[in-house]
DNA sequence: GAGGTTCAACCTTTT
DNA sequence: GTTGAACCTC
């Protein structure tokens, strides 16, 4: 039997969570523990065990995880027909093969699901808060079981409209996928020995999976296969969408029997760091994590009058740090040439994206190239996807469906075309026809847009629906550019930098206001232990927001850490420097 | 149908 | 303070 790449060199717990094949095995996994080096050599062993790859199914929560575990074990020699897949990709192709009665199924969007609910409660009469009852089905679509006879009279009323619309046009909302895969496999899955063939399952960031999403691991697994559950309870961080990390508790009593490994040793944070974030997240029964790194780390707070002083500092520290190639840091003499970062070393978080233009501004004028990282925008997300369906509308498909999605406005401009108009359209070269049809929508068009649309132009050409090649092309970070990442907090998991700056770390912001007061306080966990080096906090002591000035406080879960904070020297130097500048 | 006014939201995000 | 949807007027 070979010898793999992926089973050298783990620790000893890895190495059991990887070959612990007995019972099911739940690991609790804290930042920077080897997360995927188990899931990877888990794979990687149950194969070299003889173990056939389509009888492993691996379930992430992104594409992009999929993605880059599979690359993983391609470079480890092991690619093939393993299966790694996406909760909502192994439901879609699921129903794809199993429900006839309805062809491949669509997906819509949310800015979609909510047109729909919208239009469909309108044409009803309805009057009632639509956004609240909208906020409300997405809640109830993520629990289960789905009570919905127990829900207020509008909610249900609205709850039956909207999915009459939905089976109507053959679609699905992303909920839709997962319900309609646990109702599959409820009424019909015992009966049919080849619905489930795995041996073995291996979830990731089990921590997130939502009420639902829970059932269905239960029937995917409900056939004798081994499960394993990877994640960090203290890191979840999605609870408006459903995640619930309860559920990571439960997998011991819902899996048995069940090995549970919680995995100490941490291999990117430096130990002050592992302290001071166990210390935020103020959870007693955290595992506490100990260091592997070589020096303590670094954290250091400073707070300022105003966001643009903060973004200012922040833009010049990053100069420094960097080399100080900028004019400034020349010309006061602070380049020191002494363990210069890369700009891709270095991150930018914040709570709300919309602060991430403060710092993107003072970067410009510093001279320092930048990235957002994160999800794409979703603007013009939904203008492509908009296109797209225009784009069907002009070929002559699926009429009511497509011309359901746009907006009443956009509908009335749209059947004004004279069938003449249409034909025209019709032979058109593509690019020329999403130029007529952009006019047609008053749709303007960024760079990145344009350079988005030649690409997707050439996939479509090869016969690929437009919605889907835009979604292909869409921008992430690149960890190769020589720029500094700016990224909120949610965004940034998964990911390590050596060099971390937490902006707006300050009462309201961090915690945020209506946010959930343990939800905040990890991520804040996130945050700090997306470094492998240092942490700059920084605040302002006034914020401009939704066209409100407020006076703000530093964080209160920074107190709790104070002692952990490395003072700035000249602390009281500055001080007296800004009283005195007050007094003009 | 274009163009103006008012009103209410306004975080985090993946599929 | 910005945006989008809904509603108005010409």
């Amino acid at each position: 039997m070979q010898s793999n790449p992926l089973l050298e060199n783990l620790n000893d717990l890895q190495e059991l969570a990887a070959k612990v094949t007995d019972t099911n095995v739940l690991v609790e996994a804290g930042p920077g523990t080897g997360k995927t080096r188990v899931l990877t050599a888990r794979m990687a062993w149950l194969i070299a065990q003889g173990c056939k790859p389509h009888d492993i199914l691996a379930i992430t929560f992104t594409n992009k995880a999929a993605n880059e575990m599979a690359e993983r074990l391609g470079a480890a020699g092991l690619s093939g027909q393993l299966q790694i897949t996406t909760y909502h990709s192994w439901a879609f192709n699921f129903l794809k093969d199993r429900v006839p009665d309805r062809a491949c199924p669509v997906v819509v969007t949310e800015n979609e699901q909510k047109r729909i609910l919208t239009e469909v409660a309108r044409s009803e009469g309805f009057d009632g808060k639509i956004k609240a009852i909208f906020d409300r089905i997405q809640f109830l679509k993520q629990s289960y079981p789905i009570k919905i006879e127990e829900e207020p009279e509008d909610v249900q009323l609205l709850w039956k409209l909207y999915h009459d619309r939905l089976s109507a046009y053959n679609l699905y909302d992303y909920d839709d996928l997962i319900i309609a895969a646990i109702d599959h496999l409820e009424s019909q899955g015992n009966k049919d020995e080849n619905v489930l063939s795995y041996y073995h399952v291996l979830i990731d960031e089990f921590q997130d999976v939502s009420p639902a999403q829970y059932k269905l691991t239960q029937l995917i697994a409900s056939h004798g296969c081994r499960v394993m559950a990877i994640g960090d309870p203290n890191q979840s961080i999605y609870g408006f969408r459903g995640s619930d990390p309860v559920f990571m508790r439960r997998f011991e009593t819902d899996f048995s029997p069940c090995t549970r490994i919680s995995l100490t040793s941490a291999y990117r944070c430096p130990q002050r760091l592992l302290d001071a974030a166990r210390i935020v997240l103020a959870v007693e029964e955290a595992p506490v994590l100990k260091s592997h790194k070589g020096h303590a780390g670094n954290i250091t707070f400073k707070k300022f009058q105003t966001p643009e002083k903060e973004a200012g500092w922040v833009a010049r520290k990053i100069d420094q740090l960097s080399g100080g190639i900028s004019f400034e840091s020349l010309n006061q003499g602070i380049a020191s040439g002494q363990g210069l970062r890369s700009l891709s070393d270095i991150a930018i978080l914040f709570r709300i994206n919309r602060i991430g233009q403060i710092f993107a501004k003072e970067l410009e004028k510093a001279g320092i190239p930048y990235q957002f990282g994160g999800a794409a925008n979703p603007l013009s997300d939904e203008k492509l996807n908009k296109l797209w369906h225009l784009l069907e509308f002009i070929e002559g498909r699926d009429i009511d469906y497509h011309l359901f999605m746009l907006r009443p406005e956009e509908r009335k401009r749209l059947l004004s075309l004279t069938s003449n108009l249409k034909k025209e359209m019709k032979a058109m070269e593509p690019s020329n026809l999403l130029k007529t049809v952009s006019r047609l929508l008053k749709f303007q068009y960024s760079t990145s847009e344009a350079r988005l649309l030649k690409k997707a132009i050439k996939w479509h050409q090869r016969g690929r629906p437009l919605s889907l090649a835009l979604k292909a092309e869409q921008d992430v970070l690149d960890f190769h550019v020589e720029a500094v990442s700016l990224l909120s907090l949610h965004a940034s998991k998964g990911l390590e930098f050596p060099v971390v700056f937490i902006t707006g770390c300050e009462q309201g912001l961090i915690p945020w206001e209506k946010g959930d007061i343990q939800e905040e306080r990890r991520l804040l966990y996130v945050g700090l232990t997306r470094a492998s080096e240092q942490v700059f906090i920084t605040c302002s002591m006034r914020r401009h927001l939704y066209g409100e000035k407020i006076e703000t406080q530093p964080s209160p879960f920074l107190e709790d850490i104070d002692e952990l904070i490395s003072k700035e020297k000249g602390h009281r130097k500055r001080r007296k420097k800004a009283r005195q500048k007050k007094l003009f």
